[in-house]
DNA sequence: ACAAAGGCTCGACGCCATCC
DNA sequence: GGATGGCGTCGAGCCTTTGT
């Protein structure tokens, strides 16, 4: 997907990316080869072929930092067929909605394992294992677990591309909160953690702080 | 060759939804 | 309850097309 994308060229929007698609220009290689067709010419052109070639380089050498500041927020999704090799799917809890509240776990999905980060356990190993990956994906993380990790842990790298899937999924017509997505998708709990929420999330913690094993 | 019109991008603004 | 990005809207500014 990310290389029949042209969104993310300076001087490129929606319209011209759609008249692109429609006269059967597809792809990277195929704005390089039939560009003329278009009318499109002159030094807009030539700005777009460049920005295609530095498209090709740093896809080619999986630099996903030019990636993350060029595709706009809303259709950086496109980018995961290309950096799924390279995933982190994200979620945390914490005592509070204030980013100053604390961090009580980090769990990590990177596509065959979970690994979970807990507070005074091993808490201290989420800034490595952050930098190991390319594309961060989180259900509200833009407005919720990345400013919490930005502000409790200063030498994160969180600079990777980022599918905050609240978005996509609402305008696929899922919203409400995760919870209620996860239903209407008829994707199923475990038993044990059937009807919490959020806010379990918080009292369970301060029970296990308490010497709650269960 | 020049001017006007039209198309498109892009940034600003205010409102809304969601996380524990 | 605070932070944040997306959404819709609007208008400035640039570029291309069209008309004379």
């Amino acid at each position: 997907m990310l290389k029949n994308t042209f969104i993310h060229i300076p001087g490129i929007g929606y319209k011209t990316e759609s008249k692109l698609w429609k006269n059967r220009i597809l792809t990277w290689e195929d704005y390089l080869r039939d560009s003329h067709r278009l009318g499109l010419f002159g030094r807009r052109k030539d700005k777009i072929e460049a920005c295609i070639t530095d498209s090709r380089y740093h896809l080619a050498r999986g630099n996903y930092q030019f990636f993350a500041s060029s595709v706009p927020k809303r259709e950086v999704w496109r980018v995961y067929p290309e950096f799924r090799n390279s995933v982190a799917f994200l979620d945390i809890e914490t005592t509070g909605l204030d980013v100053s509240d604390i961090i009580t776990m980090v769990g990590i999905y990177d596509g065959n394992q979970v690994k979970t980060f807990i507070r005074e356990i091993n808490l201290d190993e989420i800034e490595n294992e952050l930098s190991k990956y390319s594309l961060l994906v989180t259900y509200n993380g833009a407005c919720f677990d990345l400013p919490f990790l930005r502000y409790h842990f200063h030498n994160a790298v969180l600079d990777q591309l980022h599918i905050d899937l609240r978005y996509p999924l609402k305008r696929l017509g899922y919203s409400g909160g995760l919870k209620q997505i996860e239903h209407s998708l008829n994707i199923q709990r475990t038993e044990e953690t059937r009807n919490l929420d959020g806010f379990d999330a918080v009292r369970l913690w301060y029970e296990y702080q308490s010497g709650s094993k269960e």
